[in-house]
DNA sequence: CCCGGCCCGTTACAATCGGTTACAATTTTT
DNA sequence: AAAAATTGTAACCGATTGTAACGGGCCGGG
């Protein structure tokens, strides 16, 4: 969803498995003001991105186990997910394999944080500023109980025809349940999917979102089967959910 | 777009490595009813030619990465956009190497910002008055749902061959928008785009022409295909777009 | 087994936003 | 200059979203 262009700052990822630059990194990035996660070596990359909307990767060019640079070009292969490497101090060489492997920008350590700071900067604004060719999610249609919800159009229509009109609120909060079913999100992590927002304590928006939209497509909203409660830790959306390529819509 | 042609000042774009010389223009040539936006180097000069509508730029001659001149002949050899560069005091080659990458006016650093002001009326004055000659995206065609909407006669024929009557702010709305499918559009963007305003508060202007132009085009526009509503984002154009070189209109 | 607290669903209401109507101002056409 | 078309403004209204508050269920501790 592209709920968060809006976002004033963004969300980035960095994976190091250096625990001291992990630390340093976060807490410089986070005073100025964008939210971070960490991960300590690639393993846990695509289960992150699967559940954060990350708007950018700061990657170790050297890992333990898959090496940045195999990471950087599988992801790549898939996403368009702007990426900044970190190579070493003075390999000419690690630079034209940074870009080879298809990274937006590098930068050598020792580094200077307002540099990277910038380098961040400066590759947000391209990237969020160019034109997305229809991207490639397109066309998508995800099928579950006898729902049909079209990515592209934005509507949601039941399998014998009627369209239901949802908000474009609720259509983001259905949609980002529904791309991962069968897994929990926090209340954060969906406001965060939704419009690239965090949690305030006692926000209770995604409870008030989530009922709305209960009553919208469940058939007994008082016991859901489509989008149920994990106590104490959020929501899951529980349907088998297949995807078209082609919109019938 | 003629549009800009009746704004009485005009966006421009200044491209300088140091801050402070940004800082100075932007303030001193929005003191001077200018819209000004700003770049540190030319990486992103694409996306904001691509995504606002410059009239003008400003572009220092030395820069990191790639330079100044390069940037300007590459700009030249695809658009006629007016530039200014700027060079550094009494280096006469640079004077000369500035034209030869085609800027239109060049000045000399450190300036008196009322010279460069006079330079820049300057050029827009020659190049707004010349004719332009047949620009390179004439004689385009966009296809979508089945409308077919020709950029150079600047019409609208719905697939079956019927002309529809668009006025000329609303055939610039719906080219700005269908121009960038799939991206969310602010009222402030879209009113750059259509007639290089800047959106006061309040301003309700692009929804009132959004409303006029969905009962053009939209088989119902109570719940519009082509145009929908992001809240509190703007407008996107959510519609396959296929783009023909051949108007057969 | 009862009590109090946490967590969540929901109702009620307030605030914001966007669509539209009606009309005024402006521009273009005739 | 009058008429027609276009565009801008204001106002109203409905839809959507946010906030507060109430109440019920579940759970651990008496």
């Amino acid at each position: 969803m592209e709920a968060s262009a809006n976002t004033p700052t963004g969300h980035l990822l960095v994976v190091d498995d250096d625990q001291e630059i992990r630390a340093l990194l976060k807490r410089f990035l986070t005073r100025q003001g964008f939210r971070v996660t960490t991960a300590a070596d690639g393993t846990e990359i695509e289960q992150i991105l699967a559940n954060w909307n990350i708007d950018l990767l700061i990657l170790d060019l050297m890992l333990p186990g898959t090496d940045g640079l195999a990471i950087c070009r599988k992801l790549r292969a898939k996403s368009s997910l702007p990426i900044v490497m970190l190579t070493v101090m003075g390999e000419e060489n690690d630079r034209i394999k940074g870009f080879d492997g298809g990274a937006d920008d590098y930068i050598a350590k020792p580094f200077n944080p307002h540099e990277l700071l910038a380098r961040i900067r400066a590759v947000l604004r391209r990237t969020q500023l160019s034109p997305q060719p229809t991207s490639a999610d397109d066309g998508r249609v995800l099928n579950f109980g006898n729902w049909r919800l079209n990515l592209s159009l934005r509507r949601l229509q039941s399998k014998n025809g009627t369209l239901v009109d949802l908000s474009t609120s609720e259509f983001d909060l259905l949609a980002a349940l529904a791309e991962r079913p069968q897994q929990v999100l926090s209340r954060d992590q969906l406001l965060d999917l939704t419009r690239g927002q965090v949690e305030m304590p006692f926000d209770r928006k995604i409870d008030m979102q989530v009922s709305r939209l209960r009553h919208k497509i469940e058939e007994d909203p008082r016991h859901p089967e489509l989008i149920q409660t994990v106590r104490g830790g959020g929501y899951v959306f529980r349907a088998k959910v297949e995807r078209d390529e082609k919109p019938a819509a």
